[in-house]
DNA sequence: TATGAATGAGATTTCATTCAT
DNA sequence: GATGAATGAAATCTCATTCAT
């Protein structure tokens, strides 16, 4: 007991050290040597939790990740509508990345970047965290709330394309810019651009004329 | 002459082994041994050229993009319409990367990820490029094409970002699978999220149909 | 215990086999692939023990400069009268650059060129010891041993000039020649030329006998 | 003609340029390249002109070193009495490094450790410098000015080596104290050690004279 | 003669990693 | 379990030197 609260510490704070060097220097310019010191252990000990720096780094996102998956997932069934949903999860990464910076820079320049990560376990969160958003989509698309000839990846694709590429930009440019809420207005956009609209405004109209021979040509 | 010709080709063989071997196995993980292997020279030869590993990184950008910035400038004056010149340039950026798979995994692996390469030469024409589509999307906003409330900046963060997501999931995945061409299926939901419309427009047109029960496919 | 005793082994070894490595073939000539295989450590032990090339060079003197310095700090207050006290300190300088070749190889040929010694601390004890000729010097000024019309640091120069002027070309030769004691000779010359003489003038007075003509100059 | 004229000049520069470089940086941290681009050359012609980087080193003193023998060759006969010579060579020393600052921190820094230069034909001419020194001091005691007790070899170092040591120092700070003019000042003190005082012991023996008991220790 | 271009041969230094204690 | 100490294995970079032109 004593050991094991003894060793969930030390491993805990390796973490946290691995996360706060890895995302201020990036991967291969940080050195066990710093987090080890960072962590208040020796060397060997990293080695003791950890098989190489490698494993080290992709042990990161799974606590991470999987809180923020399993915030995701309870939220699902309180939360009505595919955009709502969408809005939700949306502002969740964005929330994540910047309450976080170590760890999204760890994601986006370190862990993105490494073929290997999607090997390895922690990957399996990230993508989970992924998949809540496809559901959305693909639910919008069967209740009828977004048209139905979308590609629910691109649009996946589009929503965390851009939201990665704004934090990128952010983290290169040393965090020193203020970071707008852009999660809003770019969902304003993409849905507005799937989004099954000209019924319900064109029928509120459309009804009350006779004569008509044109549908409208969408979009 | 001779000599010229003799220096352009070694100049330019380094360049490109470099391109190769950055691109493949990444800038960390590349040696100056094995670019100057590939390029039938001596390493103490890429030193001559340039001045270390990480100003042979930086150069590789300026020549590729250059051309492409070239052929944007171009290429404006003739493409009428905002939404033309955005469709023209998205799809340069996705001809660019997908016939140059070494350069933009180079680009979105390893440059980008680099502080300095931001101070570097090689950046300006980078960003250029993307100033391109700031110029497209404003005078999309001026001439009326698009809603007059929208940010630009977000919107070409939206552009960019999806492509360079859509491309960093094809280098991770090892290039194995098919690259669709997603940029004009991307680009109908973006710039139908930030089109004007035309209600009015439309409205001369539905309003010849009473009792519609199926709205448009849209397209 | 074991450890210390291990430890303190290491940097020992490591440094007597730099003085050795370096004593014979000069800084630059010298490796510390060789000085690590002399040492029995690896090239990466000899980093961990001392930060560069240079901080091993710089780590040298201050072992064995300052047991000379402690040696003649103690025989300062045994040794009556300035003249002793510089033959004191002159024959330390002797004995420890002739029992210790290396070390006045290291010193003469290599140190005292390098300027940024100047500012490390082994310098520090280097500076001390030359410190004690001076005071030896003044002290003798103001008993009226010595004349009070001379510059010591001049005469200190010249006791360590002529010292290390003859140890440089003993180095050079390959120290294959004798190394005559030349010390008290050089002396009887420097204090020679810098002695009060009292008692010849004295004797001057008492020289206005019957049949004096001219008393001598002096000087 | 106009060739050779024109490689005497090529060569001049080159010795000149090395001596610049090598005087302000030392032999190991100049580099060829450097005194290449110094003296408006290639590095290539260097080597059409000296063997090696070392070879170059060792041309340099012959020049400047065999004019300076040459004055004090010219000025032997001028000067009378072992003393004045001794006076002047000292004094030529002194000129010539104050004057040629790089020449005396090449000499000093770098030729003075190196054993091979020893062998080069640059040394003769350095040597022969050294030996009218030494022809000074034995003159003086074979005419009586000197004592016939001294070692003429020691002497001499004592004199070298005095200048040698205070220059060294100066050029370690930097060059940038004054730099007094203290040759005179040591020979007083040198000289005054190997004069023959012999007025003075002929006075001793005058000593015997009532009421005196103990004589000087003379020496 | 002069040189631009190329390179062979190392040297220093860095770290992730191991292992005896 | 924890670690101090040690190191293997490279990697970058430097330069004196060569040689075809």
């Amino acid at each position: 007991m004593g050991n094991d609260y003894k060793t969930k510490d030390k491993f805990t704070s390796i973490i946290e050290s691995a996360l706060q060097v890895f995302g201020e220097k990036g991967y291969y310019n940080a050195t066990i040597s710093e987090i080890a010191r960072s962590a208040g252990v020796s060397e060997a000990t990293i080695y003791e939790y950890f098989g190489s720096k490698e494993d080290l780094l992709f042990a990161i996102p799974g606590e991470i990740t999987s809180q923020a998956v399993q915030f995701l997932e309870s939220m699902k069934a309180y939360i009505k509508g595919a955009e709502n949903k969408i809005r939700a999860i949306a502002c969740g990464y964005f929330n994540l990345y910047r309450d976080n910076p170590d760890y999204s820079s760890l994601v986006l320049l370190d862990l993105k970047h490494n073929r290997k990560f999607m090997e390895a376990d922690g990957y399996r969160e990230v993508q989970k965290a992924a998949g809540f958003i496809l559901d959305a989509i693909e639910e919008g698309m069967s209740s009828g709330e977004f048209r139905d000839d979308i590609d629910p990846y691109l649009v996946r694709s589009m929503i965390l394309g851009t939201i990665e590429h704004i934090f990128f930009r952010w983290h290169l440019k040393g965090r020193s810019e203020e970071l707008e809420d852009f999660v809003d207005l770019m969902l304003d956009v993409i849905i507005g651009g799937i989004k099954k609209e000209e019924q319900t405004r064109s029928y509120q109209i459309n009804i009350t004329l006779p004569g008509e021979d044109k549908p409208p040509a969408g979009r």
